[in-house]
DNA sequence: ATGAAAGCGCTAACAT
DNA sequence: ATGTTAGCGCTTTCAT
């Protein structure tokens, strides 16, 4: 039992602790934390040996322990509809970006547009006692189960949707404006009957108001709806008429065929619209389908123009014009401001809820073409 | 004071805690933590009560501090390249659902297949005390610190890779059948020369023996190269010779362009093969984005056949024949295996670690046409 | 069937 | 600059 050249070393062949480490080095519980943690004092020559010690130990701290005394897990959540779906995925990876670099980690949860699966997150998040959730919340107006992790400390920040009248940070695209953007475009080439194609939730229906000069859509801002309120306000804006044929919403998570059904609806009118725009990745799908499979030529018979950019939107032919949202850029942004947060408590009420509004990037692509109605229009 | 209807209250806005609970029911920590665990004894009326105390004050079990006492925290680890990436995400889904069904969570770690993001992943999961890793190595021998993990009693799972002489368990696709049917049928349809493109790891580059009779490539077991070996296996089993130039390989990670090169080099070979098998969904676009500027007809022209199935291969024509690995179900399957190995701990040394390979399918479409060669091919 | 008490590994307040 | 000590919230013997 030598002791000179080997100091205690911990006999199980489980992970060394603070105390094999102090023991080895030397020295006391405390002033090995102190060491390793870089907090306090210690004099330079314990603090090389200690972490000498840890070395040859092989120690990590337990971060189990640490959270328990210190409160803080270095873990924050993310909850989302769904982590196979492209837009949180990439999301999700500026997420876990932001997060690295603070020395934390991402723990997801998904819960398929359900609210309650949603209420559950959050509960376990919270009895993981997460350090801050960024969170894509399912309803925009039931957050009572949102509040409640801001009520205990843990800071929330909302992506891809405002949470009205909560006190809730939130990131998400300029839907209205992006929209409106490409629906301008839309009329510059002479489109006059633009048919608009989205999805909205089932439990929270807009109720639109179409009239001859002013059209509305009532209900808080949600990105389905800020898309027809971007729809809405360029025809207004041109002096063109709204038509309630022309736009045509199914719930979100709704089979393929219904899009497809509602999509050939609007082909269908006795006075077709002459382009088509697509308020999200999986209308775009089912009308380029569709539109494909009727052998509609695209752009000179049907012009196309979607939200959302996807890989295949420049394989196919003709290649699609979109309007795109930074995915992976909000998520970072989210995952920023959440640490902000973190690092700097509100002042408990914690004020309005600071709304950060990104861009997006019209893509103009071979989609869309000049109007037939507008005639002397160029290749 | 009333004490009757209210009974005792943490004062605190902060959550409230065992002794709360057990307080307001007039109990001990002890019996409040039975009754609520549903473990040890308790009477019926006791175990009302508390769960009544539970309910009224809103408690949820601190798993922080379960985890210090249990040494079980409900986390898993799942430890990929890149969660962006179609088929992490996908694969993190089947995860993600088996462990919310365990009562459990999942922490991401992405490495962009760099070893020393690995091997820091795994240490910071370690300290945070996970139940299991679910992990896609970067290197199929270099595997010293997934050792460390189930060393420290923590199971693993490695995914989409086999671990040379680890005793690890692992789930994969069969890459070598699945290339080697896709190979049989474009032989089948009178294919002689055909094209693999493909990719591989830069650090552990594959080294390709081609022979008139037998060709084999050196190396472990690895989709990338499993794949080849599937090529050059159908091929040799048909009598076909294997044709080095056929055979182009980039690294993985390689700008688009560098794919792009490539196929572009096949294809102005003196003399060209009939079919291009592209061995992973990169390769598979970078084909079709040529084929289709270069304004080669599909497959009447060229034919195509891809590994990994993408939304796009249904949306551009002609559609494209794709070999599918069941992406989802991996991931499900490999969760589903970490939780057996966490319920029922292995006896220390572990065995050889088992070996799951899960079928791909074959799914045939319109980008595969009889050879130029073989005359009298039907429509 | 219930309670008392120890202790998981760490950090932070306090003492030296 | 370093050591001592208490305690985070829970689970788990061990008594009763």
């Amino acid at each position: 039992m030598a002791t000179e050249p080997g100091p205690p070393r911990p006999a199980k062949g489980a992970r060394p602790n603070l105390k094999d480490v102090a023991a080895r080095a030397g020295v006391s519980r405390a002033t090995a934390a102190r060491a390793l943690g870089g907090y306090g004092y210690s004099s330079r020559e314990v603090m090389e040996r200690v972490s000498e010690a840890a070395r040859e130990l092989g120690y990590e701290v337990n971060r189990i322990a640490r959270t328990m005394r210190s409160g803080k897990s270095d873990i924050i959540g993310f909850v989302c509809a769904d982590i196979s779906d492209a837009f949180f995925s990439s999301a999700m990876r500026g997420i876990c970006d932001v997060a690295r670099r603070q020395g934390s980690k991402v723990i997801v949860m998904n819960t398929d547009d359900q609210l309650a699966q949603e209420q559950e997150a959050t509960r376990v998040l919270l009895s993981h006692e997460v350090d801050g959730i960024v969170i894509t919340p399912v309803s925009v107006r039931e957050h009572a189960h949102i509040d409640a992790v801001t009520d205990a400390g843990v800071p929330v920040v909302s992506l891809d949707r405002h949470l009205s009248d909560a006190g809730i940070d939130s990131v998400v695209a300029d839907n209205e404006d992006g929209t409106a953007h490409a629906i301008g475009h839309l009329i510059a080439r002479g489109h006059r009957r633009i048919a608009f194609l989205g999805s909205v939730q089932p439990e929270e229906p807009p109720s639109l108001r179409i009239g001859k000069l002013r059209s509305s859509v009532a209900g808080p801002s949600r990105p389905s709806l800020d898309r027809i309120r971007g729809y809405l306000r360029t025809l207004a804006g041109a002096g063109l008429p709204a038509d309630r044929d022309l736009i045509a919403l199914v719930p979100q998570g709704s089979a393929p065929e219904r899009r497809l059904e509602a999509v050939a609806a609007v082909l269908a009118l006795d006075d077709p619209p002459t382009a088509l725009f697509t308020a999200d990745s999986y209308m775009t799908k089912s009308a380029f389908s569709l539109l494909s499979e009727l052998g509609v030529r695209v752009p000179e018979e049907m012009s196309l123009l979607g939200f959302d950019d996807l890989e295949w939107t420049t394989l196919v032919r003709p290649r699609i014009s979109v309007v795109v949202q930074p995915t992976y850029d909000m998520g970072r942004t989210a995952a920023e401001q959440l640490f902000t947060k973190i690092a700097h408590p509100a002042p408990a009420g914690g004020g309005r809820g600071r709304r950060t509004v990104v861009p997006t990037r019209f893509l103009d692509r071979d989609s869309v073409g000049g109007s037939l109605l507008d005639k002397g229009t160029g290749p």
